[in-house]
DNA sequence: CCAATAGTGTCTGTGAGACAGTATAAG
DNA sequence: CTTATACTGTCTCACAGACACTATTGG
């Protein structure tokens, strides 16, 4: 039989959650960063790469697989965004960074423990502001190679020591719309659905990138236009027109009286970002 | 102590889900559609305005305030999605509808019971579906309000016999992109943070109409060009012009032998949505 | 000089914005 | 005929794509 309240604060005294159903929660994050691959031409300047941050886990389930970082929720002390923060802060000492809600991962299967629901989030970073990674496990993967043929993506990434090929089929949801249900067709090493998060991640920074500043999250204070390029392209997967990039960007950024020089080839200006036109 | 595992079979038997902190979640649904005003003058046609459903809370917490549809996961038995279609089956007997994740709340206090984490899902239909609504407690209010100002947005809803004003403020979260926090202002009609929801849906959905066909998923299987453009005006929030809107929709739609007559001007043709370019 | 990147000038085609004009129904 | 919407023709301007050209460094 149901008791009849009358006001809120009664009703709320006698409420006891563990009358229901309750599951836990994760917060995962996608680290996004761009690197340079040094030359072997002392002229040439060196290759940019997009990278993330994998954990290698220690614990079952999936002990031995690769992750991304991601902890459980206190559901009493903390909103999911401060818990990636948390993480982040414990595995690379990193604060202060771009952190983005990416996506509620649900499926009843995917954590073998129980039901464990996760938010990921994507991260991104400029690789000159991490200096120190505080849980060995951690390991950056260069992704070097990202291609799409008859809606399969393929992925590879690469460590130095350890490379992981992935293989996504996107299933188009409707065709009233870009949106597309991933499924694993190749994975051996990622833990979870995080082969998932990888790619719904790159993705979004991708379009993400046409139509905002985001980009600048992941350069340092001072950058020239060709590095900031090589940035785009690396992310887009596709190569830029010199003029046509200076046109978009021109808006964007402001130049200083400082030089870079010592490349081999005529020295660039080093501009700065100025926030929105 | 910890015991020692050899095996992921081994771990998950031992595994018990209750010794760590659990919480509950919901799903809620921002259910939006076009209607017609009807005109007062028999040569004009009927002015369209967007509409959400809302009900009233029968319970504590927040009675007698309105909300979203929405309800409890059952973590043992559905994912979010499924859940969200659940609730709005019940509430409105709609299945095989346009449904769209959009953001995941999990503010501390969203719930004043316990935490109870949200995931929102936009929802889109063609009014001309809706035939019977189950629960005497739904009803649909028109926008018709939805204004910025100095990044105060004003919002008032109307289903005839209650008008809801809300106001919420947007803060820009960062220079680089163009998310914002959003801070209710105003707001004694609706319960939890579901005017922040709705705001956050109607701003998705006048993004996606510009890169997408999701509008379709809101039209009935015929229309005229006339009708499809006072859609877009509507959720767009301005006047089109004819030449244009024209050029842009062409590659979509396919012209029938139908006519739409009997309206104290030029008949117009009806069209069907034909797929993506 | 050479190789490599920095940076600019300019043509061209596409496409959105704008406006004006014609067409056709009901009353 | 009037009123309101349906539908089309065409001009202009902005801008992305493309290509060619000049500038400047280290070796």
């Amino acid at each position: 039989m149901e008791k009849e309240y009358k006001t809120e604060e009664e009703f709320l005294k006698d409420y006891d959650p563990s009358e229901f159903d309750q599951l836990s929660m994760t917060a995962d994050i996608l680290l996004i960063s761009v690197s340079d691959e040094e030359s072997n031409n002392y002229r040439k300047t060196s290759k940019k790469m997009m990278s993330i941050l994998l954990v290698k886990r220690d614990d079952f389930p999936y002990k031995g697989k690769w992750c991304l970082p991601g902890g459980f929720l206190n559901p009493k002390t903390e909103t999911l965004e401060e818990c990636a923060k948390r993480v982040l802060k414990n595995e690379t000492n990193l604060s202060n960074i771009y952190l983005e809600q990416l996506y509620t991962y649900d499926a009843l299967d995917r954590d073998p423990r129980t039901r464990v629901v996760s938010t990921s989030y994507i991260a991104l970073v400029d690789k000159n502001r991490l200096t120190e990674m505080i849980n060995p496990n951690t390991s950056w993967f260069d992704v070097v190679l990202l291609e799409e043929k008859n809606n399969i993506v393929d992925i590879t990434l690469d460590n130095g020591k350890d490379t992981i090929h992935l293989a996504i089929k996107k299933e188009l949801r409707e065709k009233t719309t870009d949106r597309y249900k991933f499924i694993e067709v190749k994975n051996d090493a990622l833990a979870f659905d995080h082969a998932l998060v990888i790619l719904a991640g790159l993705e979004r920074l991708k379009n993400k990138l046409n139509y905002t500043d985001i980009v600048f999250n992941m350069m340092p204070e001072y950058f020239t236009l060709g590095e900031l390029q090589q940035v785009y392209e690396v992310i887009l997967n596709k190569k830029l027109l010199d003029p046509a990039f200076r046109r978009i960007i021109a808006s964007k950024v402001e130049k200083t009286n400082k030089m870079k020089t010592g490349e081999g080839h005529r020295p660039s200006a080093l501009f700065k970002y100025k926030g929105k036109k």
